[in-house]
DNA sequence: AGCAGTTTGTGAAAACATTAACGACTTCCT
DNA sequence: AGGAAGTCGTTAATGTTTTCACAAACTGCT
């Protein structure tokens, strides 16, 4: 069942759910037909490389025509596993855990926070975003079958809450901290760091000129 | 000055603040040498990408002996341009904001968010993070040479906001909206979206798996 | 029906990135 | 001083991703 799917490769994964949230886009403007030119547009990808994307899954367009984009929608919707929900808990209710809770992420998602943790007991029996706040300790005890945990905990916790996670049964982690975490070969983590992705930033700004400011 | 500079990889680029964070540790850690093995270990980077990275940049280190971490630290120093501060300006106050402008970037780093934007009048003349907040009208007065935008408004907002920090002469934007913003070539956009980074660790969990979970 | 215009899907090439492997050199122990 | 152990820097091999470019096939106009 999932022999087809493990060849798609990474790259192309990373943009199956951009792809999914402009086809819904278009979808609820009433658009019938999209052509991988103007979808290259929309998501600033380019349109060879989405056509190579779309291919991985099959013959999902038309020559000359396009694609349909309720077709697609519902393809894509089965294969990003849209009708099953992924239960996900979240780890530090700061700044950035709120910001995580309040983004509507039912919206055109596959993925739900059902469960938040502080340490904090003044934020613990609250309500963020929908979702109900815990305190920390009952951690073990309350996050049940959750797959995925978003990591937004002061980077002194990031270690030890992660043996906690892992413990606990946890096999997907998203990293908002800047520790390194270390964990067994079986569980999943991706790091987003955000003062990385701005010192990059600038980085790139200095050492890699783009095209000139045109004049005029 | 940027002949060679221009030669690194951006896969390399990325990693770049990454090390530095790390030397800084082990700095501040009384530590005088570090070996690739060593730093691969703390920052989960293979050891001969570590040295691969590093030797972009010439011999830095020793045979033998490793990498003399106060040099290495120097080095990186210049290399990111550490002494040089470079000027953010911050648009939308919200949740995601103020996680940004509550982030220690101070420390180890070449960038200060020196100003904030918000169009609720609320938030405008109040304080976050040691950064004041201005009313959005007022950006293309106040916003002056700042070369660096992060964008945390809302979608909605995401184009409209774009184009007025292009006017302004923003050269970079560190977009955080679901939205893919258009620009012209001159200025560089790097788009970090959380609902997709949620997504896509959630497909690669289910369709990419990882080495079985050991049991005992 | 026929033809000009459009757009896909993909083979082949190019670009980019990681990893293995090892010679050369250094350290450090005895 | 000599040799075992350690480690870099780099060549070559491998793997991954993007891009080009075009035949094949469809659309839609007249």
């Amino acid at each position: 069942m999932d022999i087809e799917q493990t060849k798609i490769p990474q790259a192309t994964a990373k943009r199956l759910p951009l792809y999914y949230r402009f086809l819904n886009n278009l979808h609820s403007q009433g658009k019938l037909r999209v052509s991988s030119k103007e979808l290259s547009e929309a998501v600033k990808v380019d349109s060879a490389t989405i056509r190579r994307d779309f291919s991985y899954f099959g013959a999902l367009g038309k020559k000359g025509y396009g694609y349909n984009v309720e077709y697609l929608l519902s393809f894509f919707r089965k294969t990003l596993d849209q009708d099953e929900t992924t239960k996900v808990a979240l780890v530090g209710v700061g700044n950035l855990g709120t910001a995580f809770l309040n983004y509507n992420f039912t919206k055109n998602n596959n993925t739900r926070i059902e469960i938040a943790f502080d340490a904090d007991q003044k934020r613990v029996g609250t309500e963020v975003g929908g979702v109900q706040v815990e305190h920390v300790d009952d951690l073990e005890e309350k996050i049940n079958d959750t797959a995925v945990a978003i990591l937004t905990v002061p980077s002194s916790e990031a270690q030890p809450m992660t043996d906690r996670l892992v413990k606990a049964g946890v096999s997907a982690i998203l990293n908002f901290t800047p520790a390194r975490i270390t964990v067994p070969p079986h569980v999943r983590v991706h790091h987003i760091d955000l003062s990385i992705e701005l010192q990059a930033l600038v980085y790139f700004l200095k050492h890699y000129p783009l095209e000139e400011e045109q004049e005029g």
